[in-house]
DNA sequence: GTCTATAACTCGATAGAC
DNA sequence: GTCTATCGAGTTATAGAC
């Protein structure tokens, strides 16, 4: 972390890496002071408290989120459907890369903070947002591969927490296994809806259509 | 807590629901002695560290997962796949009733956590196992109604992680949309899987079987 | 097993010179 | 904007009497 930066930036960047490591309330003031190569003083003129540190952080995965995660997946895949899997495949590599020490940083403080603090916990719902939205463009664009009057607002949750859940439980067994059967159920869940919209909608919600299909 | 409850069991007691409430870090020994009604001579006398303490709790909800979250469960559904849903409602009464403010506690320390105590990791992988494990079960019983052949524990660990993701969700937009969003997904992936298990297994397999059916 | 007192340290945050 | 020095409270953990 270079001189020339400016400390605020420093200070940021230096609490993003501790607090993701380490969590929240796990990392201290001083840890963080020492990683920026700042002192105390310049942190708290830039911060008035360790939370306010935390709700720029936040801001700033707000900013990340489409230069960082989102437009590499778009840039090596075009089809909607599949950049959805290129997403999720990004935080397969972060898992194998940490060695299953990193995971979705925002999944990590909305359950280490929870509700204990509502500024903090409106910047992980909005983090999470638009997650969910940027998946909502994917399932906008491949709506052909998807009955039709699907939810995608719901699928986009859904598939917002198979991810989380699935770094959770990879993370957990120090094993890419959980995430990996997420992302096949989600691609066979994926695979059926598709044939669904192939085959016309009545298909599946009848099961005397089904038995007179099959 | 009434008094005539050993000491040792008042502090776990405790602590479970302090570190619950609040995660590990942000709950002093301080507030469990004053939870637990007891002296910092006695916390030390059955317990090293509060690491030590930590474990006993990942213990107690190793026992605890049958009786309070599987059983209750089963007691009151016999069809094998709406035990499924029935674990999962209890979840959903859980942050219905607790206002969004109680989460998953094993998955709650397995975010906030991550790798610093590789035995307080182990103690949250078996207590998800576990829960697999009784999942698991139900998939077994309920068989004919998935497709021949499937990875029960695969479909498991896929259950596991849709659930935590969905409680995550819920809790962070404050909002139980998400995990019934989470859950009517799952509901229509297992009757997806139904279909094809009384429609034979290659249909949904060949795209030109599903024109020709529909 | 339980009690009080406290050690030894770290915490977040501040003061005030420069 | 940055520095050093430090405050007061809170932290985990221990000592030693009972």
């Amino acid at each position: 972390m270079p001189e020339q930066i400016p400390t605020r930036e420093r200070l940021i960047v230096a609490a993003m890496g501790l607090v993701r490591a380490q969590g929240y309330h796990a990392t201290s003031m001083a840890q963080i002071l020492k990683a920026a190569q700042a002192n105390s003083g310049s942190l708290y003129y830039f911060f008035k408290t360790k939370k306010d540190l935390l709700l720029a952080v936040l801001d700033r995965y707000t900013e990340l989120l489409w230069p960082t995660v989102i437009q590499p997946a778009f840039d090596r895949v075009s089809d909607p459907i599949e950049r959805i899997f290129a997403i999720l495949d990004g935080y397969r590599q972060m898992l194998l890369s940490t060695d299953f020490k990193l995971g979705c940083p925002i999944g990590d403080l909305a359950l280490e903070l929870g509700d204990s603090d509502p500024a903090a916990r409106e910047k992980i719902a909005l983090n999470f947002r638009n997650w969910c939205e940027a998946i909502e463009r994917c399932l906008e664009d491949g709506a052909g591969s998807l009955p039709n009057g699907i939810d995608r607002a719901a699928m986009a949750q859904f598939i917002l927490s198979v991810m989380e859940g699935g770094v959770m439980q990879a993370r957990a067994h120090r094993s890419i296994e959980p995430f990996d059967a997420c992302v096949a159920h989600m691609r066979d869940y994926f695979k059926r809806l598709g044939a669904e919209a192939r085959g016309g909608p009545s298909r599946l919600d009848a099961d005397t259509a089904d038995r007179d299909a099959g």
